[in-house]
DNA sequence: TAGATAATTAGACAAATGTCTAAATAACAG
DNA sequence: CTGTTATTTAGACATTTGTCTAATTATCTA
C-alpha cells in the first residue's frame, strides 16, 4: 500500500485523479489544467501509474491516461476497518440508571 | 485532508494506528513496538496528532494516545466516490451478441 | 530535596520529493 | 526529408521528511 498511499499524498495528483472521473484524458489534456511544466505533469502521471491509479495507452502521437480504482480497495478496506473496529478505553459518560 | 494524507503516508505512522486499534497506549508502549528512538516516535505521535487521527492525554507521567477516527470520513467518502463515479470509455471488450 | 522515569523540544543531517530547464523520442503533416 | 507537435527522460536544485543525539520539562518517589 506505500506506494499508493505515496501516490495520493499531493494536492496535483489527487487533483489529477479527479479529472479523470469525468472521463479519459490526454496527457497534455491534463497539463493544460495546471500551472506547472510538462516534465513535472509527467513526472505526477508516471507515479500514478506505478501507484496503478492510471492506465496509458499511447494512441499515435497522444497518450490517453485513463482511471483505475480497482487499487483502491486494499486501502478502502483498510481504512473502513478503522470505523468498526473502534474499541471504548475511557470510561462510560453517565453512571448506568439505578433501578 | 492534505495533513491527512500526509499523515498516513508512513508505514510506521499507519502500524501506530493498527496499534491502538486494540486500546489506548502510552507513547512509550508504543515506542517499545519499533526499532526506532523516542523523540522519532515522539515526532510521529505528534504528526498524527495534527492530522486528528489520535488524541493525547496526560496521565501523571505518561500520555495516553486514543485513535480517533472521525476525520477518515472525509478520505472515506471522497474514496468512495471513485468506486461510484467511474466513467466508462473505452470499447465494449467483445461484440454485442448478433441475432 | 535529589534522583529516577516519561516524554518532548531543539538542532543536525542524509534521503526523498517536487519543480524546473534542456535534450531526446516518436508521430504526424507538408 | 523537414519541421512541428506530444510526451518523456535526464539532470540540477531547493524543500520536505525521517531519523538521530543532546538537552529540557514534568512527574513520581525515597
Amino acid at each position: 500500500m506505500n506506494m499508493l498511499f505515496k501516490a495520493l499524498n499531493d494536492p496535483t495528483r489527487r487533483q489529477m485523479l479527479d479529472l479523470l472521473r469525468a472521463g479519459d484524458l490526454t496527457a497534455g489534456e491534463i497539463a493544460d489544467q495546471f500551472a506547472m511544466t510538462k516534465p513535472s505533469i509527467s513526472h505526477h502521471l508516471d507515479l500514478l501509474r506505478q501507484a496503478g491509479l492510471v492506465d496509458s495507452v499511447k494512441e499515435g502521437q497522444f497518450i490517453r491516461y485513463t482511471l483505475n480504482t480497482t487499487v483502491l480497495d486494499e486501502m478502502l478496506s483498510w481504512l473502513m476497518s478503522f470505523k468498526g473496529s473502534a474499541v471504548h478505553n475511557s470510561s462510560p459518560p453517565v453512571d448506568p440508571p439505578q433501578p
